[in-house]
DNA sequence: ATTATCTATAGATCTATAGATAATGC
DNA sequence: ATTATCTATAGATCTATAGATAATGC
């Protein structure tokens, strides 16, 4: 009999690798306990089912996506641009680090109406959070000449679109486009600012 | 015994559904059958296995991915500017018809190596014929300082981000930023033909 | 005679649990 | 005594096929 110091956090650590990459459906039971190297009956003397270990795991990660995109946001010290551009950075750097996230998500909440509609509730949460404060500054800017008006909800739309697409795509494309991926990611997050900046009109 | 006049066809145009709906392991051939209104038997007298089904339908789709991008874009007599806006339009437009599409081809080639190999060598084709010439037209307008200069497959990859990335959020923000989703869409569709007109510094 | 459809079932794969066994803490 | 681990197995779900049966075309 095989004595783990932690078996509870071994089929976590295994677990949340295993379905980041498969899936809920794609995920096995025994893969998961075989990556963790322990006997796949522990996972249910720990879990009880397969969907309480995946709740577990998926609702903390819909609370780190969900409260990421703030806090360069709120650092009202710098000038909104500067901002901005922390923001996109930050977001994009996120995205880097949890880059099968965003599918699982997606996936995970097509497949099931009791998830999709908490999420549904969070992103609204968030988003009422996040816009006032930010529309009023954007009219701000614009009414001064210094950027061009948008909806605060575009520029989001347009930013999470472009930081997120790229790392979608990227096992599609990976190797078309260049050799070195770190510096193509690097190359991306640098045009997806451009394309921000440029799309507030904002001369650098 | 039922007759149906065409149980082929109707295989297909369920499988396509299914398939589309729940990717490739969550797929049921008995699902699929019962959708088409045939004995599940059927499948594997027409098609074998699941796989040939699978392919015969996921090679086609990729087909018509990976050429919808150039013909909006070859038609010369058009400036180039006008070529790009109806490029992003027609782009859109063919994923809105395809939602669904983007998701499928992203989850079933990270989970088959083969396929990846296959679809990564169209993408590679497909930008090896639409690159050079591309680049050639926005060098001449960036010198002419009609445009920024900017690199093709950073253009392609800006307006295939947008497009795509609204579609993928789509079942998470359905009615948070707005309450018509056609309208919705519209007004994201000319949001991202204005950033991309934006990144080429072109004043309308 | 050939083609299409149906029934029945084999066999693989998975989740989950019961019950036995070993380790640990008091 | 309580907690953790293991073995064995039930039971559900799926794909695939063999073999019987019905319809169709010559």
């Amino acid at each position: 009999m095989e004595r783990h110091e932690n078996t509870e956090q071994e089929i976590l650590r295994a677990a949340e690798q295993e379905f980041l990459e498969k899936g809920f459906a794609g995920a096995k039971i025994m893969s998961i306990a075989q990556r963790a190297g322990v006997n796949h009956a522990m996972i249910h003397y720990y879990f009880r089912t397969k969907e309480n270990l995946f709740n577990r795991l998926f609702e903390e990660k819909i609370r780190l996506l969900t409260t990421n995109l703030y806090p360069a946001l709120a650092n009202t010290e710098q000038p909104l641009i500067e901002r901005i551009k922390n923001t996109i950075s930050s977001h994009f750097d996120f995205i880097a680090e949890n880059h099968n996230l965003p599918r699982l998500v997606v996936n995970e909440i097509i497949s099931n109406p009791k998830r999709r509609k908490i999420f549904r509730q969070k992103i609204q949460f968030a988003i009422k959070t996040l816009k006032p404060a930010l529309q009023t500054e954007l009219d701000q800017l614009a009414d001064n000449r210094q950027i061009q008006h948008i909806k605060a909800e575009d520029l989001i739309l347009d930013v999470v679109s472009l930081n997120l697409a790229i790392f979608i795509l990227f096992p599609l494309i990976e190797g078309v486009f260049a050799d070195d991926n770190k510096t193509f990611l690097e190359h991306r997050k640098e045009e997806n600012i451009k394309v921000i900046l440029s799309r507030l009109n904002y001369k650098i």
